[in-house]
DNA sequence: TTAATTCATTCATATATTCAAATATTATTA
DNA sequence: TAATAATATTTGAATATATGAATGAATTAA
């Protein structure tokens, strides 16, 4: 879990409005499908579609209970990310005009000749 | 850029190996195309094709230096997004035994009636 | 002006993702 | 054992994405 590779797939997987909602919803503490039903609103099978894949890439897991599905988080990264995408930014990067080199030795700014 | 949607959206840019290595890059300095291409190894077009993506859901910027065009990180989410890409995780998280409650009273490990 | 450099755009094709609909599975309850 | 509740899987169609190939500016150098 600790190359980028595998954190960059990562990505790819929560990327997603509904998966996002749903880890959110998850950060709070274990739920049920049906709790997830309760306040999304796509249909079951769809939730279900996205619980499998976001469990397929160990992101989240479940445990039975009676005949409940609960699912937990299980990826610290994903906490993490979770995280600031709750971070608030309100400015932009400082401009580049400090900035390093670039390839061929001229500094941003400073015009080649 | 502060709603959850767009950031969402960025994640979705962002979840990319070569995307990823590019900001990576960026995150270092200002580099030109041809920096990029330099340790990259794919095409140029394809180089810049992703470019253009990060460039128009403003992530990056670029700012022209004689023939080059020098390109930089604008966005702040960005930056904590690669802290976490780059930083290591060694354990996965602790169980949820310690948990809330689910829909309907049960705590999980605690078999329904 | 011509040629070279640097980078972007367009197009075509292969592949992947998303979501709805229908159906299946599994555990509990009657 | 049959019925029900909770959730999963499969399939298929629409859409999106990725990438290579070819081409097109724009700028500079000769």
């Amino acid at each position: 879990m600790n190359e980028l590779k595998g954190k960059v797939e990562i990505l790819r997987i929560v990327a997603h409005p509904v998966r996002v909602a749903i880890l959110d919803e998850l950060s709070k503490g274990v739920k049920c499908v049906s709790d997830l039903e309760d306040f999304l609103e796509i249909s079951q099978p769809n939730i279900s579609q996205h619980l499998g894949l976001l469990r397929r890439a160990g992101i989240i897991d479940y445990f039975i209970d009676g005949r409940l599905r609960c699912y937990f988080l299980k990826n610290p990264f994903v906490l993490d990310l979770l995280e600031i995408l709750r971070k608030e930014y309100d400015r932009e990067l400082p401009g580049p005009e400090c900035c390093p080199v670039t390839k061929k030795g001229t500094y941003p700014g400073e015009r080649r000749r």
